[in-house]
DNA sequence: ATTGTCATATATCGAGCCGAAATATATCGT
DNA sequence: ACGATATATTTCGGCTCGATATATGACAAT
C-alpha cells in the first residue's frame, strides 16, 4: 500500500487540496494508523492527475495562493479498488520508547522517567483525539468503518497506558497533580 | 534514532555479524518495536567500523563465506550513549489493516473476512513469539528492560486480539476449528 | 508601528531506508 | 539428483521523510 492508494482513499470520501489531505492524514480518522509528508503527497497528486485518476479545480481565494482541489475520477476509483485488493501488509510498530526501555541500564534515572512520562502523555493525547473524533460524529456514529477503527485504537492505547501506570505508580501521582 | 544507534544497541549486548544482527532485530527481543533491512545494516557497520566505533574479526567457516563479527568499542559505547540521550520520538504505528477496515464499504465481504482473520493470525503469532522469548529466558527474567518490553507488547497485542474477537465472534469458531 | 508567529497553500530536494536481487555454499529432505 | 532452506554479504533503484523555500493574511505582543 503506497501513498497513491492512501490519497485515493481519502479523496474517495471527499475532495480536497494537498494541504487538506495532509491535515486529514495528520489529524483526522486516518491519523491513528498512517502517516504521509508533503514531499510524497504533492508529487503523487500531480502524477495521478496526469494519469487521469484525479481532476483538479483551482479555487481562487483572496490573497492566499490558489487552492488546487483534487477530486477522484472513475478511473481513480478503479485504481483505488485495485490498490485495496491486495492482502494488507502486517502492521508495523516502531517505538524508540521501547528501545530505550530495553536498554534502560544504559540510561540515567532522570532520562528514563522523562521518557516514561512523555510516553504516558503521548498515549493520553492520542486517546483524547479519538474521543474528540467520536464527539464530532455525534452520539452513534453510523459509519461502521470509523466505529471499528476508533474502537480498535482506543482499546490498544488504553491497554498501553494501563500497563504503564501499573508498572510506574508514580505516574498516577503526577496525573493527580496535573488535574489540580 | 537511526540504524547506527540501533546496531550499537544490539552490539552493546553481544557481538554479532551483520546477518546475526538482522536476525536479532527480526526475531529477537528488538523485533517487537523496530525493523531494519540488510540494505541499511551492512553499510552502517562498514561505516562505523571505519569510524572506530566497532572492530571486525573475520571468522572463517568451512565452506560458507567468512563471517565478519563486529564488536563495539569504547568510542562505540560513547556514540550509543549520545544516540540514546535524545528524547525518544513518538511511537509510529502503520496499519494497512485499519486502512482497509476504515474503507470497508469498498471491499467484498470475502476480502474483509480474509483481512480480519489474517490480522487475528498475525496478532496471535506475535503473542506466541513473546511467550517463547519468556520461556527461553527461564522462569523469572532478571533483566528489567526485557521484562518491561515483553509485558508492554503482550498487553497491547492481547488487547487488540480481544477487541477483534469481540467484534467478530466468528473468529472464535474458527479458532476452535483450528484447535481440533 | 513593527515584529513575530501562526495558519493557509504549494513545491522541491537531499538524505535515509526499504525491498529485492545477485552471489556463493553447505545441509537436509524427497 | 534436485529443490529448498539456512548462512552470509553486497549493491542499487525507488520510495518516503524532513527540512526548507516561497507567498500572504490575520492576530497578538512589544
Amino acid at each position: 500500500m503506497n501513498i497513491r492508494t492512501l490519497c485515493l482513499g481519502v479523496l474517495s470520501i471527499r475532495e480536497a487540496s494537498g494541504y487538506e489531505l495532509k491535515k486529514e492524514i495528520e489529524d483526522g480518522m486516518f491519523s491513528h494508523f498512517i502517516e504521509a509528508s508533503y514531499g510524497s503527497i504533492y508529487p503523487a497528486l500531480t502524477q495521478m492527475n496526469a494519469e487521469g485518476l484525479l481532476t483538479v479545480r483551482a479555487e481562487e481565494q483572496s490573497g492566499r495562493p490558489d487552492k488546487k482541489v483534487y477530486a477522484i475520477t472513475e478511473a481513480g476509483r478503479a485504481a483505488l479498488a485495485k490498490g485495496l485488493a491486495v492482502v494488507p501488509a502486517k502492521d508495523k510498530f516502531k517505538s524508540e520508547f521501547l528501545f530505550e526501555m530495553l536498554l534502560q541500564h544504559l540510561l540515567s534515572k532522570d532520562h528514563l522517567d522523562l521518557a516514561i512520562s512523555k510516553q504516558h502523555a503521548d498515549l493520553s493525547e492520542d486517546i483524547q483525539k479519538i474521543d474528540l473524533h467520536r464527539d464530532e460524529m455525534g452520539g452513534e456514529c453510523k459509519d461502521p468503518g470509523s466505529r471499528f477503527v476508533m474502537g480498535y485504537g482506543e482499546c490498544v492505547l488504553r491497554a498501553a497506558r494501563n500497563y504503564l501506570e501499573a508498572q510506574c505508580p508514580w505516574l498516577n501521582k503526577q496525573k493527580l497533580k496535573a488535574a489540580e
